[in-house]
DNA sequence: TATGAATGAGTATTCATTCAT
DNA sequence: GATGAATGAATACTCATTCAT
């Protein structure tokens, strides 16, 4: 990918995060980006074109981030690694994980897929450590984990912190 | 208030919470609700002074829907009452919730002192029957909650239905 | 004429000769004037028909303003009581003043004829006095006095009176 | 400067000047200068940017018009040559002095300061003569040179050409 | 690949005017 | 006579997109 495109990549991404999706101008975007606003479309088709590239790059970032969770053997574990999750996210990472969760809203980008192996991952692992309701348990776990991570990503991490230790031994069976 | 102003406002509702502030057109609203688009315009300042007046109700409404846990006196019903919240949303003001959550991502409109006397309120609870944390308890059910709300929201109640006797009974020592 | 009434047209003379007939709004007018706006409609039939109003009553002022020249039998007192006219404005007759200078732009606003009588008795008191070409005399003394009364309306009174004695002096023989 | 800007320009000036600002919507502009009305505001920020810019130019045209008084070093051709000024307005400059003097009224856009030189060169002439006064003398000139102007501009050269020869006559001693 | 001029449909907002009361 | 809600056409301005270079 050249630079340029890039450029206009990482610009659209931190304004969608913080400003929404239409409420930037392509033209606001290529000013952002160092780049003439022409360039924008031939390189995505047409600004929604643009939104998609980034949520597609965002699938393999997501994917990533799960992994070490997916491979995890021991139960206990996974149930910890995933509580840890959004205690992690980098600085850098938020404008992304934002416009994530922002889009959660829109049909077309709320794909509930991405989250299905940790999901499954976290149901295996709560049946393992013989808990009464392990799909409940498991979703349950991601409903937590989604409104701390926004209230990370809204109010910053400290402000959250003091959850981290209480999950992890609310958890500890 | 008049019949038309009325109109305005709650086509505004619908269309904010469907389709985001920014993406409504005031012609738009103009159109679904039945008025001249000028209409808006001596009724309020601008589309965001429709958006502010629309928040301003809300503020009433909300306080409304918590009143009765906070009358509350039993501390196992204030948790139980708590919990049932989302799941009593009823259908006609969905759009309501809708946009409430929308928003909190604009720091304008997100203010958490709506929740605050619930919160203290669960807090209260939570340490009347002797929980280690309650403040953290109390801010945990809060998250649950709201990422219960979105999903029935987004989802529909059927899908989150088997939540709640799921939670009433962790939550009853 | 009905108090509203007359505060419309002293609210629009006022507003017109400050800010120009075409950048004043009617709410703005019915606002300053505080009536509704539809009363503006009710007495004219619409904001031009509420600027002829205004003009016409300006014929009447100005042959007013006019009178004690036109009477004067005096050559060189006419010229002396012509002189004076712009220095003896009074300052709550500016917004009136303006308003004619302005529209002096628009040909339906601009007449001449009003300038006549004035221009006729000045032609015959500078051939009364000898001058060579006593009507280009008297069109001069108009240009003269035209711009000194812009000028004072610009600027004020004072910045002009150096003029006064100036004049009369030069016009002396 | 491109085709199409001047082209803005050039209807702008014309319609500016015969409509006067505030009447002359820029769709009028637009079709006018035969451009999509968009280009305008690609061009000038707003509407009020691209007067600006008009008068912008304005000031060069104007010192190059008095640049021939400026150095003129005999003080009755100084005199003699600012008389002439008015007469000499070439008919395609009509629209440009008359959004001149129509904006005289605007306090922003009069700027005395545009005479300032030449009102300085004709008040040393006049002293060279011996006049007893002469920063009134100097200051009168303009004014009667203002009002001649004006007239011209409104009735057409024809109309003062008789107040050439008379006005060239009267200050020559 | 990259620019930047240009477009045309669309946007929020204003405004003169109407009308029921 | 007087109000104020309501209209619809117009206004200044924005925006995603195209295109010649």
């Amino acid at each position: 990918m050249t630079d340029k495109k890039e450029n206009i990549i990482q610009a659209a991404l931190e304004l969608f995060a913080s400003e929404g999706y239409n409420a930037v101008a392509t033209s606001k975007i290529a000013k952002v980006a160092g780049v003439s606003e022409g360039l924008i479309f031939r390189h995505f088709e047409n600004k929604k074109g643009l939104l998609d590239a980034i949520m597609q790059d965002a699938e393999i970032r997501i994917s990533q981030v799960f992994a070490p969770i997916l491979f995890e053997l021991d139960p206990q574990k996974v149930i910890q690694k995933t509580l840890e999750l959004p205690f992690s996210i980098e600085q850098k990472e938020y404008n992304f994980w934002k416009l994530q969760y922002k889009l959660k809203w829109e049909p077309e980008y709320h794909n509930p897929r991405k989250m299905k192996p940790v999901l499954d991952k976290l149901e295996w692992a709560f049946a393992e450590l013989g808990y009464q309701n392990p799909p409940l348990e498991a979703e349950l776990v991601i409903y937590i984990l989604d409104s701390i991570a926004i209230a990370i990503l809204r109010e910053g991490l400290q402000s959250q912190l003091k959850f981290k230790s209480f999950l992890v031994s609310k958890y500890n069976s």
